[in-house]
DNA sequence: ATAATCTAACTAACTGGTTAATTAACGAGA
DNA sequence: TCTCGTTAATTAACCAGTTAGTTAGATTAT
């Protein structure tokens, strides 16, 4: 049954996987945080409260420890998301209720998207994680996307929109809301953070993204 | 007359202006690729083609310059858009240039666009800009894009829509598509920056904005 | 005893920033 | 117009602090 030791981490083998997850887990959050160049290994072994050789002794290095960081947080968001392309649902709801998804997670893992947008910004300048990551999370999810999106234009209810543009415009709608949410807060006086506003702004989402794809009456094609 | 001096800034006083200015766009380019962590003022002097210590001459540290460089894009935006909305057009009309000329703009202005994303990152986890930025270049242009958008909704030609929402989602539907670019590539094989695709999405982001913002027929409200 | 886990201390390279000296444009006086 | 001191512009060389990564040894479960 091997009972925990209770705590004391220290001496050797206090349970790797435990240390090995206290390194991942403060990785991302330094990575979300500052950025592959701007993080520094130190700062991840002290919040992991983890001597600094130990990073280096369960992960190559940093470029690799990043890597692991990306994959554990893109896995994160796939599987999310893919639990709800695998629904039952008609192409109208199965979208909205997507974008809904979608909009929640994010709203609730500001890491997960602090890295996921960083590692954007990264891939224009050439991210070795760039393939496997697009591979892996990005284009399952995408193609599934396209499909349901056929699917609502094909039965009609949605107008023909191609999936190549509107699935970068849904995300674009639920994911820079909140990248723009610092400025907009300094603009605006109003918190974009605040459980209200987010409210609101789903609520925006949902329904800009409706007009936008659904047929409306007596329109051609 | 101050005939120029042909080539050779050697010396001293080979013309400061134009250290100054080599100086601030090879800043411009550094920070724009790698961000303030990740840029090297060693690089950046070099690009400039200019002893590292003229940077600490003419900015007082590298936050410093990054914040001149950070004025420097931010307005070339502003002044740009601004043209657009001083212009007499009908709402619908102005809130379509607009997009269409910001589109342009981004897509002309690649070095502009990255460092306009890192900044809103940064501003996120406190950027000693945020405020002024905010002020000086973005309020204005939100402001006065609010103000658009409620005379189109007083007129009728627009559904009433809520400009703290929509003015972003706006914004988003054209930044987004740059920054999802390289990944993009790579999950659907084409390259969302060649010309032909470019000039699709223009139109994709156009007929989106549209469809979302101008009331259709028999709708309440 | 053995091998996996973990650490203290170290290092070599890098990085932002400084210093002291050099160069040349400019202007005042002879 | 020539000369020379003043000052802005510019640089080579340097420095101290930081940073990713290493090493050699310690700890402990089995």
């Amino acid at each position: 049954m091997k009972a925990a030791p209770a705590k004391s981490r220290l001496g050797s083998r206090g349970r790797p996987e435990e240390s090995r997850a206290a390194i991942l887990q403060a990785a991302i959050q330094e990575f979300a945080r500052d950025g592959v160049a701007g993080a520094r290994t130190d700062a991840i072994a002290r919040a992991a409260k983890v001597n600094k050789a130990l990073l280096y002794y369960y992960f190559k290095d940093k470029e690799t420890l990043y890597g692991a960081a990306l994959d554990y947080a893109f896995s994160q968001l796939k599987d999310h998301m893919m639990q709800i392309l695998d629904r039952d649902l008609p192409p109208g709801e199965k979208v909205r209720t997507y974008v809904a998804t979608y909009f929640d997670f994010l709203a609730d893992h500001k890491v997960n998207r602090d890295l996921v947008q960083r590692e954007m910004m990264r891939a224009g300048h050439g991210s070795p994680h760039l393939q496997r990551i697009a591979k892996n999370y990005f284009q399952p999810l995408f193609l599934r996307l396209g499909q349901v999106i056929h699917a609502g234009i094909a039965s009609g209810e949605f107008r023909s929109v191609d999936p190549l543009h509107f699935v970068p415009s849904m995300i674009a709608l639920v994911v820079f809301y909140f990248t723009s949410a610092p400025v907009m807060k300094t603009v605006t006086g109003f918190d974009p953070l605040s459980p209200e506003r987010v409210a609101e702004r789903r609520a925006a989402v949902l329904d800009f993204i409706s007009a936008a794809l659904f047929r409306h009456e007596g329109e051609r094609r």
